[in-house]
DNA sequence: CTGAAAGCGCTTACAG
DNA sequence: CTGAAAGCGCTTACAG
C-alpha cells in the first residue's frame, strides 16, 4: 500500500493525495478531491511509509530516550515516560527507548536518524527540557541544581513537619554524587522555608552493615533527630533495615520517609511511607520541546504522600 | 558525509564505495581500490545512512523490544535484554525498547520498518526465541508451556530441600494467569524430580491483609509446610511481610525464597533469599534468530540462589 | 486547483 | 574489475 495506489485509486497524482493526507496549509484542495482520497486512503487501509518519509525529511517520526544508568523503576521515570509517549504520540511521533548499555551509540543512533534524543538523567535533574532543538544532537542544556524537585521535596519534609518532627537528616546515596548534591540543596532550602532546624545529611552505604553503622552514628552524633528523609525508596529501605538491625522500631524510634515511590515499599513491614511523584506534565513537556512546539505545562514534578506505615 | 563524498574523494563510483563497504561477495575489488576506499571513508569519517539504507534494503537495522505490561527490573529482563542488545550490536543493529503503553501501536512500529519485533513476555515464558521470521511481523509462536524456566526452578526448590524442607508450597501473585500456570506445572515437575512431598500452591494477594489472611490460611490448611518458594521477589516479599504480620520470624517458622532476584530483596531485613537468573544467553539466541542466522547457545535460562537470610 | 519532476542516500542488478 | 542507472516511498518546490 503506497502514496502510488492511493493516488491510483482516487485519480489523482501523488503530490495531491500527499497534500490530503499531510493537510498542507500553503495548498488549497477541493472538498471533492479530498474527499475521494480520504475515503481511498481509509479502504485502503493506507499507512505512510515512516522510512521513506524520513529520507526526505530529514529525521524519523521518532524520538529516542536515553535511560542512561539512572533508575527507571520510580514513579518519577514511570510517569515521565507516560507523557513523553501520549505527547509524542499525540503529534505522531513513536517514543522508543534506549537501554542502558556499556558503549556508546551516538553513532548507532544517527544512523536512524531520531528527531530528538533525550536523555532520563537530564529529566530527572532539571524538569525534562531535554534538548529540543530538533536536530537530532542531543547536547544537553545541562542547567544543573535547577529545582524541580522543589515541590516535591517540600512535601516530603512537610509530612514529616507535620507529625511534629523538628530536626530531620536526609539520607543519601553516596557523597559527591551529582543528583544527591542538589537535592541537599533544595532540601535544606525546604527545610528553611518550613522552619525546620537546618538539615542533617548523612549517607547511607549499600552493604548492609555499613548502612546499620551509619544510621547508628547518626543517632550517637545528632540525637536530637527524630526523623529520615531519605534520597529515594532504596535508600528509605536501607534506612529501614538500619533501624531494625539497631532493635528500633520505625516511626516510633525513628521515622523514615522514601522519595520517588517504587511500589517495593508497600511489600515491606514496616511498610514505607513515601512520595509518588508525577511527572507525566514534564514529559509533555519534554515531548514538546523536543518537537519544536512552545512548551506548554509545568517544567517540575508534583509529589503526594503516600503514607504507609514508617512515617 | 555521504556515499558521494567517499567515491569523490577515492576517485570511484558509489557503487564500488558501497561493494568494498558492505564487504560484497559476489565482487572482487583490487586491493589498492579497496584500500583507498576505506582509507577515504575513515578519514571522512563516514557513516552509511541508516535511513538511506533502509528505504533500500526495506527495513532498518533495529529491532524492537516490546516490553508490554510484564516487570522489567528482574534479574531475567535485565539480562536477557543485555544479551539481546549485545548480539545485536554485534551484527551492527540496534535495540530499541518500546515502553509499556496503554494504546497498540503495531501501526506506529511498522512506520519504522524494525527488523523484527520481540516481545519480553514471549521471552520469559518461552525462553527467547521471540518470531525470528525477518519479516518484522512480530506474530509471536506462543509455544506456552515450554520450559525456559525448568532449570532455575528446580534450583529453587533444590535449595529449600537441601536445607530439609520436604514440604513446600508455591506462593503465586494470582490464579489462572498464564504465567503463573505454567511456573506451577514446572515447579510440580521439579519437586517430583527432587522428590518431594507434592507441591501445594496458593496465592498471596497484594492488598496486605489479604496476603496475611492467605500465609494464615496456608499454615492452618497445610501444618505440614515449612518453606514458600515464590513466582517472584514481589510475591516473596509480600510472604514475608505476611510473615512478619503474623508474628512469625522466616526462616525459623516458614522459610521464604524468591525468584529472579530484583535487588529489591537486599534491602529488606530479614535479607530475601532469592534466585538470581542469567537470560543473557536466551537474549544472544533471540536477536540471532531474530537476525535469520542459525541460533546458538541455550534457549533457556540458568539461575543461581543468593543465600541472604529468608531461606 | 492539480500534476510532472527532482531528490533524500543508499544498494544492486546490469552492462561494459 | 568498475560505473551508469534504476528505484525504495515519500515531500515539495515548480510549472501549469
Amino acid at each position: 500500500m503506497t502514496l502510488n495506489d492511493v493516488a491510483a485509486a482516487s485519480g489523482v497524482s501523488r503530490a495531491t493525495v500527499s497534500f490530503v493526507l499531510n493537510d498542507d496549509p500553503r495548498q488549497t484542495i477541493s472538498t471533492a478531491t479530498r474527499e475521494r482520497v480520504l475515503t481511498a486512503a481509509r479502504t485502503l487501509g493506507y499507512v505512510p511509509h515512516g522510512i521513506a518519509r524520513a529520507l526526505r525529511e530529514g529525521s524519523s517520526r521518532i524520538v529516542v530516550l536515553d535511560i542512561g544508568p539512572g533508575r527507571t523503576d520510580g514513579s518519577f521515570a514511570r510517569s515521565y515516560v507516560r507523557g513523553l509517549d501520549a505527547e509524542l504520540a499525540a503529534h505522531d511521533h513513536l517514543l522508543l527507548v534506549r537501554p542502558a548499555t556499556p558503549r556508546s551509540d551516538r553513532q548507532a543512533l544517527d544512523a536512524i536518524a531520531p528527531r530528538a534524543v533525550l536523555r532520563l538523567d537530564e529529566a530527572a535533574a532539571c524538569g525534562g527540557d531535554g534538548d529540543g532543538d530538533g536536530s537530532g544532537d542531543g547536547s544537553g542544556v545541562g542547567e544543573s541544581g535547577c529545582a524541580a524537585h522543589a515541590d516535591p521535596v517540600r512535601t516530603q519534609l512537610r509530612h514529616l513537619a507535620d507529625r511534629g518532627h523538628r530536626h530531620i537528616a536526609l539520607a543519601l546515596p553516596a557523597h559527591d554524587l551529582p543528583p544527591a548534591e542538589a537535592r541537599l540543596r533544595v532540601a535544606r532550602e525546604a527545610a528553611r522555608q518550613l522552619g525546620l532546624a537546618p538539615l542533617i545529611s548523612f549517607v547511607v552505604p549499600r552493604p548492609r552493615a555499613a548502612g546499620t553503622d551509619a544510621v547508628r552514628a547518626l543517632r550517637a552524633g545528632h540525637p536530637e533527630v527524630t526523623a529520615v528523609a531519605a534520597f529515594d525508596d532504596p535508600v528509605a529501605l536501607r534506612t529501614l533495615t538500619a533501624v531494625h538491625d539497631l532493635g528500633l522500631t520505625a516511626p516510633a524510634d525513628l521515622a523514615v520517609i522514601g522519595y520517588d515511590d517504587t511500589g517495593y515499599g508497600e511489600l515491606v513491614a514496616p511498610a514505607l511511607t513515601t512520595v509518588h511523584l508525577d511527572a507525566e506534565p514534564c514529559g509533555r513537556r519534554a515531548a514538546r520541546t523536543a518537537l519544536g512546539l512552545d512548551a506548554v505545562g509545568p517544567a517540575t514534578a508534583s509529589g503526594r504522600v503516600v503514607v504507609r506505615e514508617s512515617a
